[in-house]
DNA sequence: CAGTTACATCGATGATTGTCAATATTTATG
DNA sequence: CATAAATATTGACAATCATCGATGTAACTG
């Protein structure tokens, strides 16, 4: 669409068809996927989580590691949480993660 | 790694052994890719140059799809260019955008 | 119940970000 | 060189965010 020259010197338009997918509520959605992995710390606690053995990661040991305090940690899993991309399990007092493979899914089909 | 119950009772430690790969220079790099596509008007701008018919796409076809001012989408197609996600040429007057393969490559495979 | 431990929430603060109007820069055209 | 068009840069502002200390809450222990 969009400015062809005005004069007939030139007929080519600046520009091929731009085809708008990505609705707005979707991109809005996605968005919030990657915002959850846009910050170094929160990119951390999710590898610690996603490259556990087990398959799990208690919350207690998620602070040592990235060197940040309790409730800096509690906020940042809290974004992942609930970006869909980890699930918790509470056991007595302790908090349990483990990657949501949904989540994950969902940002790995929208890179490809 | 960490606490183990200090009675006998629970030998159980509330963790398994947490394996910290993903260095913080890494981090911060993987972050700012993913910050790129953290935010829903570069999301669909992104998705403008990926789904495009020719493989490329006039920066003057961008601004009228996303609703926003020239200002603002020189200003986030810098961030997706300066994220290594879109290359750009200059032609004339005018500047035409493409998908870099690298940088789609290096999220996919972080996501994998 | 009193004490302790793990995690969440609150409130504050400094830093970053998205946005636009105004202006500068670059390139082409007479 | 003067003008016009496309894009970049600047400056400002409101909004969001990352961080932490202090405090609240829930669960276990004796």
């Amino acid at each position: 669409m969009t400015k062809t020259k005005s004069t007939l010197t030139r007929t080519v338009a600046c520009c091929s068809a731009v085809t708008d997918t990505l609705p707005d509520a979707a991109a809005l959605d996605l968005a919030r996927r990657f915002a959850a992995l846009a910050d170094p710390v929160r990119l951390r606690l999710f590898n610690l989580v996603a490259s556990s053995a087990s398959g799990e990661v208690c919350a207690c040991d998620l602070a040592e590691p990235v060197g940040k305090s309790q409730p800096t940690i509690s906020h940042h899993m809290k974004l992942l949480y609930e970006a869909g991309l980890v699930r918790r399990e509470k056991r007595g007092t302790w908090v349990w993660y483990r990657v949501d493979p949904d989540g994950l899914a969902a940002l790995r089909s929208a890179v490809s």
